[in-house]
DNA sequence: CCTCAATCGGATCAAATCGTTCCGATTGCG
DNA sequence: CGCAATCGGAACGATTTGATCCGATTGAGG
């Protein structure tokens, strides 16, 4: 029910990265020194990235990083799965399920697999709500909360 | 993103004794054919979740198992908490995080920090909704999906 | 009262995944 | 034309997770 280190720090790269969005194009080693984060870890997560099409990745001298959408067109969920692959916490709630790989070995006395659909729908919007626009505002408490 | 294959093995076999909860009791490995769970997988977990006071657990010959609190005051969340612990997903949202871990280093730079507490909310929010009870009846498309 | 059987409980071991690190391919500039 | 800087992918190690096994406890039966 946790997320990997490597999502957590993803969205705190671009969270960094969303700050340089108009700038000058920011190097993965660059966004590693203000974020914090390890430099080859940092480099994974571009690359992770990048191959997701949420970055824009320049190579060469001088070259760099920049968000290939809008930082309000980018939200948590889309970074977590870019990173951790689809949101699906039950393996029975996978979008293409068609071959079906062993599935849960009991698909009829599952009673739950309907209920994790709507589960997960919510989880989901949850983190679709939290935009990178949303993070670099103050965290004027956004939305109530517990 | 997703949760373990114990905690989920832990909600069928729930779902699995909340069906025995006013019958007789249960043995784990009784359970554990029933869900089609292996024995061995099956008695781990339900001796966390025995550690966790979820299940009442009762030793000797013709001993099992059998819910502690009623199949209503059970929900996804109380059995996802007993076996993936507290539900946090950026490690800065523990409960108690007094001495603090080496947290993730840039303290005050993080600006998702706040956030995540919502979106943690939300989805121990959508987690508690849905209790051993809602599994029981048939999937009436809880709450619209999607 | 003793023996036996059945059960939970914890400890152990192996596997998979995750995280980190390093090296190579590519590209722009001097 | 050579160099330097960058991303890209692959390999290694560590940690966590998952499955298995054996021991302690308890009840029933003889």
């Amino acid at each position: 029910m946790k997320l990997s280190s490597l999502a957590d720090y993803a969205i705190v790269l671009m969270g960094a990265a969303a700050r340089h969005c108009g700038g000058v194009r920011v190097s993965a080693a660059m966004l590693a020194a203000e974020t914090g984060v390890p430099v080859p870890t940092a480099q994974k997560i571009v690359s992770l990235l990048t191959r997701a099409g949420l970055l824009r990745a320049t190579r060469g001298t001088g070259g760099g990083i920049q968000l290939a959408r809008p930082a309000a067109a980018i939200s948590l969920a889309d970074i977590v799965e870019a990173i951790e692959g689809p949101i699906a916490m039950a393996a029975c709630v996978d979008v293409g399920r068609t071959e079906g790989s062993a599935q849960c070995a009991l698909e009829g006395s599952c009673k739950v697999q309907p209920h994790w659909g709507a589960v997960n729908g919510a989880i989901k919007s949850a983190l679709g709500q939290v935009s990178l626009a949303s993070l670099s505002r103050d965290h004027n408490t956004t939305g109530a909360a517990a």
